[in-house]
DNA sequence: GTTTACCTTTACGTTAACGTCAACTTTATT
DNA sequence: AATAAAGTTGACGTTAACGTAAAGGTAAAC
């Protein structure tokens, strides 16, 4: 059986995904992660793990911290009134639509990419027909 | 007919891509770009407007003016030895599996964004049917 | 001929995201 | 009991990517 209360230390967590504990203390600062305490120590729960994860993937994406807790908080529109939801989903479609953006630069910085790859390959021909 | 040696000023450039003349100056201080002079002034020659482009499409991917730079500088295979060569071609292909990487973030990260707008209009729903 | 509109260089200021000590406590080990 | 291993909270340092002002040159328009 998988545990599911499993809980982590600061530095397994730091291990497991290659950063420091000081990474990961900056973002409870900045308010991304709110683990729980034993005493003083920090005690991360899998939700606090999957939190991080989350927070990883934005800054492949080049999302800034601010951003990522703003996706990060997107997840639960819990009790909200239609305002709140509204904007929400506002924030939701900006963010869907800056992906696509961001699909399409992908997609020509490949083609790109590949074309230099070509002309790299047929210069290595070149120098060996010679 | 389509002028092929067409020129732009710093501030034509600047509006167009909706940045300041700083940036684009900033850039050329990096090394990122090179444009002409005509006394003390900056003329931009078409591919001016190209790396410039190709520097604000690395600025949505998340790179780094460094990284930017030398993605541009992957195009010209020019006069190299194959030890030249071969570099060039692991970073281009680092640089496309970076790309996939990115390209499958984006995927879930879409996946997840789309989960969170259907609860929230299960949400909004739920709200009118009080 | 002087205002207006761009252009230039130089230089200090700012923000984000940590790195890097320092000084100290708690826990585990020998 | 003493040492080592991990944890804690400051607090100052660093880098990237410009922003922002200062001080001035040039050229067209009024």
């Amino acid at each position: 059986m998988e545990q599911k209360n499993k809980t982590y230390s600061i530095s397994e967590l730091a291990k497991e995904f290659d950063i420091t504990t000081r990474a990961i203390r900056f973002y409870e600062d900045k308010g991304l992660l709110n683990p729980g305490r034993r005493g003083q120590t920090r005690i991360y729960a899998p939700a606090d793990r999957t939190k991080l994860k989350l927070i990883l993937r934005g800054k492949r994406l080049g999302l800034t911290l601010d951003e990522s807790r703003d996706i990060i908080g997107m997840y639960n529109p819990g009790q909200s009134n239609e305002d709140q939801l509204q904007t929400l989903l506002a924030k939701i479609r900006e963010r869907k639509s800056y992906l696509q953006q961001q699909l399409h630069d992908i997609e020509v910085m490949m083609l790109d990419l590949q074309e230099s790859e070509n002309r790299a390959l047929e210069a290595l021909e070149q120098l060996k027909t010679d």
